[in-house]
RNA sequence: GGCGCAGUAGUUCAGCUGGUUAGAAUGCCAGCCUGUCACGCUGGAGGUCGAGGGUUCGAGCCCCUUCUGCGUCGCCA
């Protein structure tokens, strides 16, 4: 039985309500989160978006209330009007806990079944079953915080933006695939069977475009799509909060981007960001971090001690500096008490990334380690020396190409630096990492890609290597990195036709499949072009970073579960016949249906 | 595609070396209860132990396959 909202008005929210208000009347609308039935009294919290308040219904009420009042239970969506009265009882842990209404009129608006899960502030359920009813989970207090802080950032972005004198622009979500990058979402045209669509990865040319045009300065908070594998930072279908300018260098696009976090930062949780942020170069960050997105939370910097290395008979150390590689290591500090056992699970981090393992030493009075047999003391007290560790620490090696130490060292770094609780979860540690590469080798292509993206300008000092010292030529590329994740990256862009056509070649495009793939750009390059540059933020990222959130689906209305489907809609699904035969598609593979029925 | 973790009442979990009728808490239902707020008290219902197969006299537990979710490597210009 439902009754109907007919002839009220909802007066307030239910935590708005303050000692201020005793004595005056109120008409509440929202859910029931709990109901205590004392028998001649009743209580009920009431549950809106602001927080609770309590209801109350006792002994003097008319039956008829009374009567409702017992046949409430928990999610009923209520209409609540009553007199405002100070509590005989108040309850310090809640907000509203010194009021309670006192029922004049209840109606009950919806019923409700039992939920699958308790709806309260944390989450006590299987994430499977809290996506499956997301609705239900999004009515939990801190989901809603999370949503609410999430529309305030965007909102402070926009704000921001807009006192700059930037516009946003909106950009169409069917576009043209492009080959580089990652996967396309694909949508099928109607009119032109066998063509398709691709869902955006980034509004880049477009906001290129624009800058073309003469908007100057232009943001948009975007969705991108990109059919990759999910991870806990990552969903197939994100937002970014995007830029870019016009007349610009790399250090005007940073300053406004530096403009944006603090005023970002100040607006949602009063923190101040100390500006300018730190600058490191890609190299810095490689040598130093073993990543182009360090963790600044803590030190424990990467050494090269190939030079040491050398002086040895290891054959770990010897093929590797031989191969062209490097022996880097880091200084665990106080590692020296960790077990021989978490030891080895520290080379297994190690493993993760391609290293073939880690070698250790505790250069204690009698040293431990896994490689004593080729170490003297002489050895062991220069690596000492130059990692500058005492008898406590732990100093972790590892040997390889320079691509799979740094990866590995890193990697160890950031879970050595967890496993010693050094990592401060409250703190906001920022920094650009510049001068990316311009280009970065794949095996499995054979050839040279682009490392951002191939409308990235190239550094002015490094043009005469194009051609002959590609891999050295660095770009005009910065991340901006929060905490050891990037929170965004951005470029100054290729002006110049001629240039970017070079690039292309550079990249394997002929001057045909160029024109095929981006002839609407190039032709665009032929009537003026300012210089221009820009950055996107990754507004997931952001938020889950600064509601310190384990998961980026904490701070997404309706995500995606690992295989990229959906819990709620069960989408992907399959579609009517006639829908693919208007669209001239054969499916040629389907996944097997789940057999309810198994034969004998 | 690889590696790792998890799956037992509605929910969160326990379940020993393979051994009787699979437990607890909470939620739910009914009754009682005038100041609760994790209300209290009494009683009740509630299970394909993710699914399939195997080993065994006997499987929630051991083995194989598979499904689902999470983390991660690859991937993500």
């Amino acid at each position: 039985m439902s009754e109907s909202i007919y002839g009220l008005k909802r007066t307030c929210m239910c935590a708005e309500l303050t000692t201020e208000d005793v004595g005056k009347e109120v008409t509440l609308m929202g859910w029931c989160h709990k109901c205590r039935d004392l028998g001649g009294l009743t209580f009920i919290t009431l549950r809106d978006r602001t927080g609770e308040i309590q209801l109350v219904v006792d002994p003097d009420s008319e039956e008829v209330i009374r009567n409702k009042a017992s046949q409430v239970r928990s999610e009923y969506v209520l209409a609540a009007t009553g007199k405002v009265q100070l509590r005989s009882a108040p309850n310090e842990k809640m907000k509203t806990g010194l009021i309670e209404v006192a029922l004049t009129d209840l109606r009950i608006i919806s019923e409700a079944q039992t939920t699958p899960f308790y709806i309260e502030e944390d989450d006590n359920a299987n994430e499977s079953l809290r996506l499956k009813y997301r609705y239900l989970d999004l009515r939990r207090p801190n989901m809603q915080r999370n949503l609410m802080m999430r529309h305030k950032i965007a909102k402070s972005a926009r704000d921001y933006f807009d006192e700059q004198g930037f516009i946003e622009v909106e950009t169409p979500m069917l576009g043209k695939s492009t080959p580089e990058g990652a996967r396309d979402y694909l949508v099928p045209s109607r009119v032109k069977n066998g063509s398709f669509f691709a869902l955006p990865q980034s509004p880049q040319l477009y906001k290129q475009l624009l800058m073309l045009a003469g908007y100057d300065r232009y943001m948009q908070i975007a969705k991108c799509f990109r059919d990759e594998d999910l991870r806990a930072d990552r969903q197939p279908e994100f937002t970014q909060i995007d830029l870019e300018m016009s007349f610009v260098d790399p250090d005007d696009v940073m300053k406004v981007t530096e403009g944006a976090l603090a005023r970002i930062f100040k607006d949602v949780l009063d923190y101040e960001v100390e500006l300018p942020i730190r600058r490191i170069t890609w190299q810095d960050a490689m040598d130093n971090y073993g990543s182009d997105k360090p963790d600044l939370r803590f030190d424990m910097k990467l050494k090269d001690v190939s030079d040491i290395a050398s002086k040895m008979d290891f054959v770990v150390f010897k093929s590797a500096l031989e191969n062209g590689g490097s022996v880097r290591a880091i200084n665990v500090k106080g590692g020296a008490k960790f077990s021989r056992k978490e030891i080895d699970s520290l080379g297994e981090v190690c493993k993760t990334y391609k290293a073939k393992g880690m070698a250790w030493i505790v250069p204690s009075q009698e040293p431990r380690g896994s490689f004593l047999k080729f170490l003297t003391p002489e050895l062991i007290e220069e690596f000492k020396t130059a990692m500058d560790a005492t008898e406590e620490d732990l100093i972790c090696f590892v040997a390889d190409t320079n691509k799979v130490v740094y990866a590995a060292l890193g990697a160890l770094r950031c879970e050595a630096a967890k496993r010693l609780g050094l990592i401060d979860e409250n703190d906001f540690k920022f920094c650009w990492v510049t001068e990316f590469p311009m280009f970065e080798y794949s095996e499995e292509e054979g050839r040279y890609m682009a490392m951002h993206h191939p409308f990235t300008c190239p550094m002015d000092e490094d043009l005469d290597m194009l051609e002959s010292d590609q891999g050295k030529v660095r770009s005009k590329a910065y991340d901006i990195v929060l905490n050891g994740c990037e929170l965004g990256g951005g470029s100054i862009r290729i002006h110049d036709r001629s240039l970017q056509m070079r690039i292309f070649k550079l990249l394997g495009f002929t001057e045909a499949s160029a024109q095929e793939q981006f002839g609407f750009l190039l032709d665009a390059f032929k009537f003026g072009v300012p210089p221009h540059g820009g950055l996107a933020f990754g507004l997931d990222r952001m938020v889950m970073l600064m509601l310190n959130c384990a998961s980026i689906r904490e701070v997404i209305a309706f995500p995606k579960v690992q295989n990229s489907s959906d819990l709620m809609t069960e989408a992907p699904a399959p579609v009517d016949p006639k829908q693919l035969e208007e669209l001239g598609i054969e499916v040629s593979k389907t996944e097997e249906p789940d057999d309810d029925f198994i034969a004998d």
